[in-house]
DNA sequence: GTGACTCACATACTGTCAGTACGTACTCAG
DNA sequence: CTGAGTACGTACTGACAGTATGTGAGTCAC
């Protein structure tokens, strides 16, 4: 009994023109069918308590095929991890579609995130587990291109919104700060007794810190230049 | 030879009189011994990569002496991870005294912060390996005990000084803001190419969101009530 | 001083798990 | 039909966290 059946579920192949191969499309199911067993158990247990033999009696397989496809639990975790990231950006550019004002895009963008970090696997995979599997390196590596790559741009266009214009460096370093914000605010409302009502106070906090950039934009004080040295900003 | 030498470098024993017993401090040198090498191994290495064997070798005794120690590798990585909080806290603390002025004060504890989170050891032990190892919610109960208790009272001070009369809520939720802005630019900074540059940056960028509070405190905006509907701040 | 007792380790072992070496069935091009 | 390569399965190894148990040096009561 029970001999590790390989992967099956390709149910309706269509008879019209080969474009993959049978063999491909199991290949490609068992795959999935790996990376989907993993995130369930990397979510619920985290990495280190997660054992390549539970995944693969979940995807019922054995170790040969999970090392054909990987090239080892690092490389699983980091598909996992992607497949999340991915995800997560597609959610929030979803939520920042069809707003044009900065400031409203900048509030829409927060929301969206919000809703994003409370899922239970971006929380584990990508925030917990994510910087000490990968090492701080390649974590950044992956963030710059999706998440923090959607925030640049928003704070870039509020920035810019507010008549200051801006270095490249500052602006990543004010979306590195924004950034942290969002981060820890979705931190404390994911862990929250009452996330609804914690995610109200945040958007409220940023929306404050943001009115205040408004304000100083309106009283036209200029954008501060660390390379100058602080005393008069003008001559 | 080479017969596991337990702990010596008690140099001076006071002939004065007996508080502890020499075997107190033999087992009191012998654990210092463990986290100090512990210390040096995790920071080079990080908690995955480093073998108890590797440590116990560092420290010339045996697993048994570990053991004896501690209940195991997390626990001994938690004692680690405390000192190193409670060295970061004194040192943001010593920074901050003197200065009187809330806002000074904040930029003050800003300053000592960069310091710290550029630490290798804080970096890699407190950072990237912490609420991986510990959890997210042991990470968090350090955390709110030591540096971000620190940030609770300078935020604190910072919003009353704003006239603005804050519930404890917001309060926190502040701070969480201002204490994940802080983490992620500190890392920014750490892994910067010019990280006194950078530190200029953050410094400047935070300072300018500060100046947007005091620049709605100026004009009497009140803080938003997220427990009321929204109310119009805007013209 | 001398035995009894306990602490602070050392030694030897076990179970678990990531990773590897190698065999094999199945598919597909020619 | 056949050789080749893919997609696995099986069996094993080394490393490492944790445990069970032994032991000798302090310490203390008398």
């Amino acid at each position: 009994m029970s001999k590790p059946a390989a992967a099956r579920l390709i149910s309706k192949v269509p008879s019209v023109p080969r474009v993959t191969s049978r063999r491909a499309q199991y290949s490609a199911s068992t795959k999935r069918a790996l990376i989907d067993v993993a995130e369930e158990l990397l979510t619920e247990q985290g990495y280190s308590a997660t054992s390549l033999d539970q995944i693969v009696a979940g995807a019922r397989v054995t170790k040969g095929a999970l090392y054909h496809h990987f090239s080892g639990k690092q490389a699983l975790f980091e598909a996992v991890f992607e497949r999340i990231e991915a995800e997560a950006r597609t959610a929030i550019q979803a939520g920042l579609k069809g707003e044009r004002d900065p400031w409203r895009k900048a509030q829409a963008g927060l929301g969206s995130f919000l809703d994003v970090v409370q899922q239970p696997s971006y929380r584990r995979i990508v925030i917990q587990d994510g910087p000490s599997v990968l090492g701080f390196e390649r974590f950044r590596e992956h963030e710059e291109r999706s998440t923090f790559a959607t925030v640049v741009e928003i704070v870039r266009a509020v920035l810019t919104a507010g008549t200051w214009d801006l270095d490249e460096e500052m602006l990543q370093t004010f979306t590195r700060i924004f950034f942290g914000a969002m981060s820890s605010a979705g931190e404390s409302v994911a862990t929250s007794d009452d996330p609804a009502m914690a995610a109200l106070r945040v958007e409220a906090a940023i929306g404050f810190i943001l009115a205040g950039f408004q304000s100083l934009a309106a009283a036209g004080v200029p954008m501060p230049d660390p390379a100058r040295p602080v005393t008069d900003t003008q001559d």
